[in-house]
DNA sequence: TTGTATGCGTTATCAC
DNA sequence: GTGATAACGCATACAA
């Protein structure tokens, strides 16, 4: 097999190797990985040869070839719940920001609560073995995280303990948005004040709860003034909350919701009604999703960023790679914070 | 070199490699190679022994290293114009969905119109040496796709003829649905419909623009009650086609819009002007995003399926892949078709 | 049908 | 500081 003729690999593509590259710029390939890889201990005349060669060739490293020999694969995961929350999408694109500025990749998988699904995904990332995966789910899907934890590779959750030795848990501020969300109402004069919050065996959900009935204790309010109402963060949710809200009496001035989508779903229910908001009815949101600007009106909310989000999980990514001795270097956190724009008003207005 | 550790690579991850998966089943690590791959040129219970040997080890095959060797990374690119456009989350996960039922991964990158940004992606793409590209983003931006063509990566394209070699565009059937929209708005009664376009230098929206104005000749309007206005396919865009078409005298009775956020805008003007939908004014959309569902009140619209969309662009790669020297086959089609909401309803219902 | 041997493009370990 | 050379894990041409 010496009959081997150079030509026949230029056939697809540009594909010049590293031997090529070596050879034009006259020195080793083991220069010129030297060179790519940005190490120090190259001579500067040498390394601009390197580059001028690399240049004429259009020399790109085979990423194939360099995951293999080093054992990474320069890919991360991306978990999220479902892809139809207008929330996710931007999530996603920031994660892909970061990533792609430190020459990853990533695999974005979305479980739509599907046991099955997700377990696939998982796989997928294992056999394509991912470096990380932030998990994006605001849910404790640990059943599925288990082949992550058990292949040793590093994780970042949200409101979600893996319990894992190589994760770790980004610690959202739900307080400060929800607080000057409910200040927000305060100075409006509203004293009756409804929360709407999501489905309750999640951490998550369970923060921004605790959160709102903290806030409204501070501003003085009884508990029977600060009704709770139990959704499911859909806008099915939504249109359930404030039909309840509605039936009280007397029913709340307010509604704040533990997501944009319920508080949409609110929105929904008073047009019907001909309640009119904000003059009659004040409404928030969380997460400040998209289409929060494009609703009747447009919808005051707690906003989340997502680029926080997603600095903040590759982040944590970083610092687990690192696996500084020192113990968990301090946790990352995320802030929230309030957007007002046309949805709540004073009572009565 | 000959000290080398069994036990050195068992450090990192469950990692068994082929030879221990041929050393366990007893044949040799080509047979593994066989069975893996779905080679039928293998004894039954030779299989059975290498499949078992795989279970009990755990073994997944490295996709670098096959990538390596076959030369073929298993990786496609999915290219959309803006992430925050709900239509296209649900894009990408379809095709997400269809690329991983046939083992590929994709990379996914949104323009957001901006050129830098694209091509940065693009180059992303070549050097992870993708097998094909899927450009949805309905717009020719061929500047960056030259990059791709100049690498003979097969392309699909949507409204926009690559112009290349190895590119296919898929055909769609936008007079099917925008049909259906007219002829449901004359049944109930509309003899003035306006129309909202996208921009125009792009065909896609030229395509849905002529489908709009053949249906209206068809069901008998004259040209000055069939009045159009250019938008741009954003929520503001819909807000300015709604005032113009207000301002007409005697202004249309409905409004077809070229994509749903449009449709949302016009709603909006709407609800500002204490214009009752549907009763004083019908409105349809174009797209059938998610959001169609949730605006007060739910949008008539023409759905364009997305998964649909994403299974024809798989399969435009496949064809170009398997390059039928038989010229191209048959253009791929992809159907849109109308889904009735309460934004329409008889003219003064 | 099965096994042996070689090469894919790169990094890493050595000598120099 | 630089250059040979051996892995990395797999698929495949060829021999058996």
């Amino acid at each position: 097999m010496a009959t081997h003729t150079p030509e026949s690999r230029k056939a697809r593509g540009s594909g010049a190797d590293i031997i090529q590259v070596a050879r034009r710029a006259g020195v080793s390939p083991a220069t010129v990985s030297r060179v790519t890889n940005g190490r120090s201990t190259v001579a500067r005349h040498l390394a601009k040869r390197v580059w001028q060669a690399i240049e004429e060739l259009g020399y790109t490293p085979n990423p194939q070839a360099r995951a293999l020999v080093s054992g990474r694969s320069r890919v991360l995961g991306l978990l999220i719940s479902e892809i139809t929350n207008p929330f996710f999408p931007e999530l996603m694109q920031s994660f892909e920001d970061v990533a792609g500025e430190h020459d990853f990749e990533v695999m974005i998988g979305s479980t739509n609560y599907n046991r099955e699904r997700a377990r696939i995904f998982i796989r997928r990332l294992v056999q394509r073995r991912v470096e990380g995966v932030a998990v994006m789910t605001f849910r404790a899907e640990s059943h599925f995280l288990d082949e992550l934890i058990a292949e040793n590779i590093p994780l970042v959750t949200i409101d979600v303990s893996a319990n894992a030795a190589r994760s770790l848990v980004l610690e959202v501020d739900y307080a400060q948005g929800i607080d000057e969300a409910v200040q927000h109402l305060a100075r409006l004069g509203h004293r009756r004040i409804g929360f709407a919050s999501g489905p309750m065996p999640h951490l998550t959900n369970l923060r921004r709860k605790d959160a709102f009935l903290r806030s409204v204790k501070q501003i003085g309010l009884a508990e029977q003034d600060a009704p709770l109402f139990v959704g499911d963060h859909t806008f099915e949710g939504g249109t359930q909350a404030a039909l309840h809200f509605l039936g009280l009496d007397p029913h709340p001035t307010a509604i704040v919701c533990s997501n944009d989508m319920m508080a949409v779903g609110v929105l929904r229910v008073m047009a019907e009604r001909g309640i009119r908001v904000p003059q009659e009815m004040s409404v928030i949101g969380f997460d400040d999703i998209h289409l929060a600007e494009f609703v009747n009106p447009p919808l005051t909310t707690v906003r989340m960023s997502r680029q926080d989000l997603a600095r903040a999980a590759y982040k944590g990514l970083e610092q687990l790679w690192t696996e500084n001795p020192a113990g968990t270097r301090g946790p990352i956190r995320v802030a929230t914070s309030l957007v007002v724009r046309q949805s709540t008003d004073s009572p009565g207005a």
